[in-house]
DNA sequence: TAATAAAACTAACGGTTGTTAGGACTTGAA
DNA sequence: TTCAAGTCCTAACAACCGTTAGTTTTATTA
């Protein structure tokens, strides 16, 4: 019967995965049901079984997952010995692709973390706050260096990583700009300021 | 029996908005039962249908109550004789102050207005693109008087409202600067840019 | 004080939810 | 060819969902 396509070489459930990624990202995790996914796997909500355990293992695997990516960008950067002002652009890129990339992930993890379950909300919790705080080392290093405005790092962390979240809706506009444009003009923005 | 205290002079069904307004930003509007609400009301489920019509009514009155504010602040902001770098400035404060002061309402219609139901999604998704486009018309205004940088204008303002969403989570933070501390430092990210 | 309107209650509806049980079929290895 | 593991199916569960009906209580007005 109608079997799970384990396309190239992809688990079964990373399969699930990637699918729960995309109705998440269109309906929210709350408003999105295991028939719903099922369906869009093609199968029937009972089968999903055999390979997750519960609906919130869904979100956990793809909240996790990006956290670690994340993780592991900033671990390069930090080891980096460049200019830190050098390292907060590196640091936008790789947001700002990530976001233009892997846009379903993104939204989905920013928006619906929070219906994650104890531990695992507190554990995101926690790493959220430590990811962001090691950014904000960086511009206060660079604060100090005087390669960066003397600005609150922490409301400075915040603008970056909010403002960059924002593109998502760059992938439903109209006259789209090419991506590469796209990103020459947040960096602009972030980095040099919208007055002249 | 336990009856809706209508405090100060607010409309019961007014109440309940603001209830609701609060537990949607808790929980989100699909995680959000009405049970839910009842409870923080202080009354049955049942009774809320007394003052309102459905748990959709409440999205639909927040949405496009926020909608109106912005609205009429944006209409103010045109008709000023100002430099257009200001209006933008004048924006940009506007939202943050939204962001500080009703951030419950904000978040709620940013994260949750797809869950409208036609036509009020249409209508809100229309109101939204005319919103941003009359703010990317200020902008573009202000390019071609040389006030405002060279940048494309549309990525310009998701970059700046998305900016300042992302001060939502400073009611959280732990060691707060002011409110205007803070207003002053997106503005000067903003305008100046992060860089020196 | 009696009549009327407003707003609360209890009970229940039909539908949906995440998930489990149990059985049938498919696949790969021995 | 047989056996076991893996994966699908159908059926169903208990809980919860938004909402309605019908009734009782409270508040307003005459």
């Amino acid at each position: 019967m109608a079997k799970i396509k384990s396309s190239k070489n992809a688990t079964k459930k990373e399969t699930i995965v990637e699918k729960a990624s995309k109705l998440f990202f269109e309906k929210g995790f709350s408003a999105s049901s295991m028939r719903d996914l099922a369906e869009r796997v093609g199968v029937e909500a009972a089968s999903l079984y055999n390979h997750i355990r519960s609906k919130e293992e869904l979100l956990q695997e793809i909240c996790f997952k990006a956290a670690q990516h994340y993780t592991e960008n900033i671990d390069a950067i930090e080891r980096e010995d460049s200019p830190f002002i050098q390292k907060i652009e590196k640091i936008l890129r790789f947001h700002i692709d990530q976001m233009i990339n892997n846009y379903e992930v993104v939204q989905v993890v920013d928006r619906d973390w929070k219906h994650l379950s104890e531990p695992h909300l507190t554990n995101y919790h926690n790493e959220r706050r430590a990811y962001r705080k090691r950014i904000t080392a960086i511009v206060e290093e660079g604060i100090r260096r005087g390669e960066v405005k003397d600005i609150d790092a922490p409301t400075a962390v915040l603008i970056m990583l909010h403002a960059v979240s924002g593109i998502e809706s760059w992938h439903r506009s109209v006259q789209k700009i090419s991506a590469k444009d796209l990103e020459e003009n947040i960096l602009l923005i972030l980095l040099k300021g919208l007055g002249k």
